[in-house]
DNA sequence: TCCCAGGCTCTCT
DNA sequence: AGAGAGCATGGG
């Protein structure tokens, strides 16, 4: 499969023209991860595993300040799931409601994150609103995390499980504390095995995951979707089981089947936004 | 002030 | 197995 775009090296930058369906501002600010920064215009800021990234968009390029093409093809190339033919599969829908929020919001992509920061994000997610999530997690780094120069790393699983639960009362997480304990112990001690997981089906590493406390249902598809690349997963929040019982009360489109993620993101953000016109 | 937030656990039927 | 209360905290 051959992915429509250029890369070329500019001075510092990686310089990415003519990506089909990428809108940066969409995807990095959809719901999906939680720690990117509109510093300003079309520019953002964020951190994935150990990197510090300032992105922007401006027409048909993509600016990846300060990054080697080796970082570009190892990190962000699959962060930004750059592979992956969206145009192919938006084009592929055929359902009403779900083609006005694909070209809504046309550019939205699934970002395929560190699979321990996911569960821990979305373990926080619960019962919870976003900038309040935003600033948990911001603590979270800033007191656990590593300085990597510019801004924080998220805190490693070992990291967070060699403290005490009263250790974490500087997130105020509230109840959820307990659970962001017990997700880093069962994942540090491989209890609960994300290399394994990545060989596994998609049901099985669910259940799995739910072995967590603090993990259920939802957290568990989250997970699977946002950090481990299952786009077959179909998370449903209060906003999705509002689209589910006014849209599809009789059962999602065929049409999504395999892709249920990428068209529950789309609906999801569309959903969420109609709300609040 | 009150309601609610990208839910889960525990308890009671 | 299905429903409902309680949960910590703070944004709007």
């Amino acid at each position: 499969m051959v992915i429509k775009m250029r890369i070329k090296k500019e001075n510092d930058n990686i310089i990415l023209e003519d990506a089909e369906c990428f809108d940066i501002a969409f995807s990095l600010d959809c719901g999906q991860a939680f720690r990117w920064k509109n510093i300003k215009d079309n520019i953002w800021t964020g951190v994935v595993k150990n990197k510090y990234l300032k992105i922007e968009q401006k027409e048909n390029k993509i600016i990846f300040y300060n990054t080697s093409l080796e970082d570009f093809n190892l990190l962000w190339k699959e962060y930004f799931d750059l592979d992956r033919d969206y145009k192919k599969i938006l084009d592929s829908y055929d359902d009403e409601s779900l083609l006005i929020a694909c070209k809504e919001y046309y550019g939205i992509r699934i970002l395929k994150q560190d699979e321990w920061e996911t569960v821990c994000s979305f373990i926080i997610s619960q019962n919870n609103n976003i900038p309040r999530i935003k600033g948990i997690i911001e603590r979270l780094c800033e007191n656990f995390g590593e300085n990597i120069g510019e801004g924080y790393s998220f805190p490693s699983a070992e990291k967070i499980a060699s403290l005490k639960l009263e250790d974490l009362d500087v997130l105020r997480a509230g109840f959820r504390s307990k659970y962001i304990l017990d997700a880093a112990q069962k994942i540090s001690s491989k209890e609960v095995d994300i290399e394994k997981l990545k060989e596994m089906n998609f049901e099985d590493a669910k259940q799995e995951l739910i072995r967590i406390k603090g993990v259920g249902e939802k957290v568990a598809q989250c997970s699977l979707l946002y950090g481990f690349g299952r786009i077959e997963g179909f998370p449903q929040d209060v906003w999705v089981k509002r689209i589910v019982s006014e849209l599809y009360p009789d059962g999602l489109p065929e049409c999504i089947k395999g892709t249920e993620g990428i068209a529950q993101q789309y609906l999801f953000h569309w959903r969420r936004n109609l709300e609040n016109l």
